[in-house]
DNA sequence: ACAAAATTTTAAAACGTTTGCAAAAACCAG
DNA sequence: CTGGTTTTTGCAAACGTTTTAAAATTTTGT
């Protein structure tokens, strides 16, 4: 600590008494410098506090070390923990690689996709990652155009397979809640789903549809109903709609557990006792999930990890290895709460 | 888009038939170029998709227009949403102002003070964020010996203000919730508080005390257990400590909502009834307050507003404004749900 | 119409690093 | 020692931008 700080490769250099090329060599372990020579730049490198200039380095790489995730757009009051989960996970990710984490947000009068193209034309980043993926999603295509390294956190319409992303598989997941409610002797179920074309929605409901037609039985009935996402009142009025039909279903899921949550608010409010009266169902595990009376019964998707994953295979991509385009699903597991049980007896 | 893209200000220049400082200038709106020649720039440099490269721009004129936030490290599954929320308001905040956010990571082996002291050496980034301040906090003793741009989220011991700061006036709130509970009657009242020296645990408990000095009343007793913060189980059986006593506080305070929260669910699970027999409050307003049975009353702590009012504060320090050292405390505003009510009356 | 002044443009250096190519030094067989 | 081989080191160009200082052009006053 006595020396003064190095804060150049020329300084550094300077007081070895070598040139700029055999300290650069050296840092960067390269074979051709003799051991020694090696282990004395290293030294004194260290002693001295030296730090390389990231963007000198960038300018003549071509690389950042750097990449991209772009904040969803969310309205002013809205929260919830998938943000600082994925990030972290991320974060976990890549942190071994010397890589760090560019967060851009998006301005209120330009779109994510001018976000994007931003991003990647100015070189800040090796690689993106894409979260929230839509069935039709102008983002992958723009990626897939450019040819820029990037993972995707779900998947578009069509999963052909040119292009990497991990998804969690909420179909699985969702064929599994439809056997667990019909063991349990449900016939007529709900679902609370979303208005927009979003994959994860067209899958769950596939998942449901594909538990169905499995067990073969014709007594089974599903309805759906499907108010815009982010529309809370009309989330509501859609609930009240399924829980206030003639024949009311005996279960309802929600495609995820905001709306689960909500579907318990109003049954409860409705005097009907959960899951007396009625067996809910959500995806997620919120956190509030656990606390929210009598507790939710739904899925708990692994945010975190999925997010290392994530930044594992980015990784891949952009030292080139040319994994082809692998893949992945991650099943989510179920969490058995107090929310569902044995369908109500009629004759009781 | 028909012309082919243009990726250096060399291209554009040749393309153009001017020279690449008059191009440069040109697209940072100097004076000194004509304004006719300043349109034709920038209208070419749209025309084909012109992104300047940052890190040759970075190299030059020693800003990266990054800012530098390390995310706290965290157990395994610990989730809460103050990452998510911070970071949104942080991004918020310097969009505007053309800065993006570095998110670096701790590696299990490093230190947080390591990887600070790397990103402000390596010249990635412009300022630093630094959230959730300790009493003594070696960060900010290494911020103010460089001069290196920073904001504070919280305070250290002796708020000097040689630094900048934001934080929330939690002193003011408890308070605030002292002043509540005695006027419905409370006058034994318990706090369940943590073991480590942090600021904003000092100044919470510092406001209770205020308040009860200022009230002057000699019946009023005040009952602190300190459990090591992250320790559930500690935290736990030190919350029975409380309610088990032969005089058992009629009102029980938690430093944070989580706290408080865990006070609920023990003092239920030991039969008593909220607020009837005790009335609870916390501070955070997290979104299981809302949901946990008969709704938390709180202090709703704006994170994200907070954040962005942080992004605006080291703006200002990085260009040079000088403003002094200004800081900021946010007052929290009162949650009323139904934790809390009139002091049990004996008699009764 | 001419010199002086004001305006507009440009050449070239600089930022700190990596790397292709070449030079210097060290080693070795005869 | 000599000439060839291998090991070790260094020069100089390149990355794409900003900026200083100066040159080229246009405008202005008489």
């Amino acid at each position: 600590m006595a020396s003064q700080r190095a804060r150049t490769l020329k300084e550094l250099a300077e007081r070895l008494g070598v040139s700029i090329t055999t300290v650069s060599r050296a840092l960067a372990g390269h074979e051709q410098i003799a051991l020694k020579t090696r282990q004395r730049v290293s030294e004194a490198a260290r002693e001295m506090g030296y730090v390389p200039n990231v963007a000198a380095r960038q300018l003549v790489s071509g690389r950042s070390n750097f990449v991209g995730f772009i904040i969803p757009l969310r309205g002013p009051n809205f929260m919830d923990s998938y943000l600082g989960e994925f990030v972290t996970g991320l974060g976990e990710g890549f942190v071994a690689h010397g890589i760090d984490l560019i967060l851009a947000t998006v301005q209120p009068n330009r779109s994510e996709l001018d976000v994007l193209r931003h991003l990647v034309e100015s070189g800040r980043a090796d690689g993106v990652v894409v979260p929230r993926i839509a069935a039709d999603d102008a983002r992958i295509d723009y990626l897939r155009a450019t040819g820029f390294p990037f993972v995707a956190h779900g998947r578009i319409r069509d999963d052909e397979g040119d292009y990497t992303w991990l998804d969690a598989d909420s179909e699985a997941a969702f064929e599994e809640a439809f056997d667990l409610l019909y063991s349990h002797g449900h016939r007529h179920i709900g679902l609370v789903s979303i208005a927009e074309d979003m994959t994860f929605r067209n899958l769950r409901e596939k998942g449901l549809a594909n538990a169905i037609a499995r067990k073969g039985d014709p007594t089974v009935r599903l309805d759906i109903v499907r108010p815009p996402r982010f529309d809370r009142g009309a989330s509501v009025a859609a609930i009240n709609s399924l829980l206030g039909a003639t024949e009311r279903p005996t279960a309802i899921i929600g495609l995820f557990d905001e709306l689960a949550l909500t579907v318990m608010e109003e049954a409860q409010r409705a005097g009907l006792s959960i899951p007396r009266d009625l067996s809910v169902m959500g995806f997620d595990n919120i956190s509030t999930a656990a606390y929210a009376p009598p507790g939710l019964t739904t899925f708990e998707v692994k945010t975190r990890g999925m997010a290392r994953e994530i930044a594992h295979m980015l990784v891949a991509l952009i030292e080139g290895e040319e994994p082809g385009h692998s893949n992945r699903l991650i099943k989510p597991s179920l969490v058995l709460r107090a929310s569902h049980g044995p369908v109500p007896d009629i004759n009781g």
